[in-house]
DNA sequence: CAGTAATGTTAAACTAGTTTAACATGATTT
DNA sequence: AAATCATGTTAAACTAGTTTAACATTACTG
């Protein structure tokens, strides 16, 4: 198990005993995925809060016309679940699918309240975590709202240029909330611009 | 100070002894705030988190535009603030405004990292509030990318109908991401339908 | 290495939602 | 009671983004 990663971004927030890390250890599942396979499928209940050691997610929607609507994509050091199913234990809105082969460090629901009694700094740890996505959420909801397509894009671009280049355009598409192809309009323009 | 709604509402998350609640009791501030008073303002920093007692409020975010977003209404039970300014001490991206004379439960900043050490259950209490605050704001970016105007308008209807007959209609307008106008048109075509 | 599937581009016709402006209504102030 | 202001409606012209479809390119797969 490649715990080092987690270990560092954990120390960001709390410090933990040797004793600790060696608990922690022993409740943490570790897991590989290969290209394309689903960590979670929509409508299935998530067991698991993963943290990315390698690779890459996309968490994606589906609604009832069959659209996907990609919500996140997760890198190393991020976190990907479905937060809403994990926590109340009910049907997921999301599939969490890998892009790449991807190496992850799974808290199981059965374990983690355990967890937490055993180790109440984790309560703390978590509080932070969640308050940051919660945040990056809202973040995004003003920019759906305050910006045009192309400033979105634009701000995808300048946010995550790393992931720009590592997966499908239509897949930055569907997470801009547009189609491909006005987002193939939007990049022509963009270089005509220049 | 009216605490008991409060009370009420944390007992559903953890259970407190007496000592604990004298404790958290020094600790708050409450406060009443008239019709169209400010409680936060975008660029300042936000030093409370803010437990509803009554009345109303909305957030909202001012863009490049001058045009108003609105975030969220918070009522009875509810809470309001800016989650991200708040944890991280930086400048609000939202405005916190009463629209009906409003008291609150106000939980400062500078307190509450003490709280946290004095009642560790709180630690717990918190993250469980903001865990479903993420989901929601989740369940709302689902709803933009999914659903037409109609369909969100009809889905708001339904969440929040007492919400809809306290406000103007060009404020839900602005929480659905439409113009009053097209709300207005929506809403002749939802009678012509019936 | 040829054939098929997945991805990306361009362009024309279309539609959901905006903008502007004129007018109606009710509430608040003088 | 008149005047002003905040809110809400209607309608026409407009625009951002979609849909469809044809074609180009890349990348797997047998």
């Amino acid at each position: 198990m490649k715990i080092q990663p987690l270990l560092d971004y954990m120390s960001k927030y709390i410090s933990l005993t040797d004793h600790e890390v060696t608990l922690l250890k022993s409740k943490l599942v570790y897991r590989k995925y290969l290209k394309g396979q689903f960590i979670l499928q929509q409508g299935d209940v998530c067991k698991y809060a993963c943290f990315v050691v390698s690779g890459c997610t996309k968490t994606f929607h589906v609604d009832e016309q069959g659209l996907e609507h990609i919500i996140m994509f997760s890198i190393e050091d991020w976190w990907t679940s479905d937060m809403g199913s994990f926590i109340t234990q009910t049907p997921a809105d999301f599939n969490v699918q890998c892009l790449e082969n991807t190496e992850l460090i799974m808290f199981s629901y059965d374990t983690i309240e355990e967890l937490y009694r055993q180790i109440p700094k984790l309560e703390r740890f978590f509080r932070q975590i969640i308050e940051r996505a919660f945040v990056a959420s809202q973040k995004r909801i003003i920019r759906s709202f305050s910006l045009s397509a192309k400033e979105r894009f634009l701000y995808f671009r300048n946010q995550y240029p790393k992931i720009e280049q590592r997966i499908p355009q239509y897949m930055i598409a569907s997470y801009l909330g547009i189609t491909k192809e006005f987002l193939s309009k939007i990049k022509s323009q963009l270089i005509i611009e220049q």
